[in-house]
DNA sequence: TTCCTATCTTGTAATGGTTACAAGATTGAA
DNA sequence: TTCAATCTTGTAACCATTACAAGATAGGAA
């Protein structure tokens, strides 16, 4: 059965062509795209893909746990197929987000944990500028 | 001299009432308020503030490095007075937002900037139920 | 397979937080 | 004291997101 079929059975909701469609993009595409984006690339091959449609579905999966939403920047949503947790840089310059791979302050974590927090979410953003766009300002000088 | 007008001028900025009046109540409430609650609190004693001010304002401060904008969720500006850096945890109940004092993955970011990577700000946010929320939850039951 | 209802998709309209703008006020340097 | 640059304010515009209603689809039941 196609994974994506099985994902999206597993959370108790329905299959349909654009669900399944998103969901494979997502994760083909891990360039944590904004809604214009996922709505201009799937649109080429589904012409009646709504805006309003991407909107819906991007808030079951979310809801599903089958993605996040960051909030690395204030201007727009961005989403990230749910992998193993892992955290993001952003970029001021070329405005592109890189997963962090590495893993990331077990310790805090701990403690707020045993401080009686529940947690369930963890982010961690560091922001500035990346190895491509400083190589660039080395370049043009 | 007044620390606020200090602050103002060594980023070279205008010392306006409004401009001051924000910067101590950011000081004084940190809260994370956004803006409609910085407006509301601060126009009980100035009635005339605009809440385009506390927009402008807010921007001018976050440029002069005086105050950050967290991204913890994007529903709203929640405006942070720029103190040590420290980070977050957000209650998705009450949804009060916690400063963490906590140093937090020094191990992670040491290796980021070796990699080539300019960091020039760390965001870390912890999202979950705060121990309050659990007690009434137990308390409750 | 066929039927039927709950759910989903779509286009359009409404919403509301944020930003743009212009006129009048204030600041601070000369 | 003067005056230009900057700031504050209210209003209007913007536009990403959400609400809504009508028609389509999915999938369980018979
Ligand atoms: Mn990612
Ligand atoms: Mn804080
Ligand atoms: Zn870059
Ligand atoms: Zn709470």
């Amino acid at each position: 059965m196609d994974r994506y079929v099985e994902l999206l059975k597993k959370k108790g909701l329905k299959i349909t062509p654009q669900r399944l469609e998103i969901l494979r993009y997502l994760d083909e595409n891990r360039i944590h795209p904004n809604i214009e984006r996922i709505h201009s690339d799937l649109k080429k091959d589904n012409p009646s893909l709504s805006k309003t449609t991407v909107y819906n579905v991007i808030d079951d999966l979310t809801k599903a746990d089958l993605l996040q939403i960051l909030t690395i920047n204030r201007f727009e949503i961005l989403c990230d197929f749910k992998a193993d947790p892992h955290h993001h840089f952003l970029c001021k310059e070329c405005k592109k987000v890189y997963d962090l791979d590495e893993d990331f302050n077990c310790h805090l974590l701990e403690k707020i944990r045993s401080e009686g927090y529940q947690v369930d979410e963890v982010h961690g953003y560091f922001k500035g500028t990346c190895r491509s766009c400083l190589n660039k300002r080395e370049g043009g000088k």
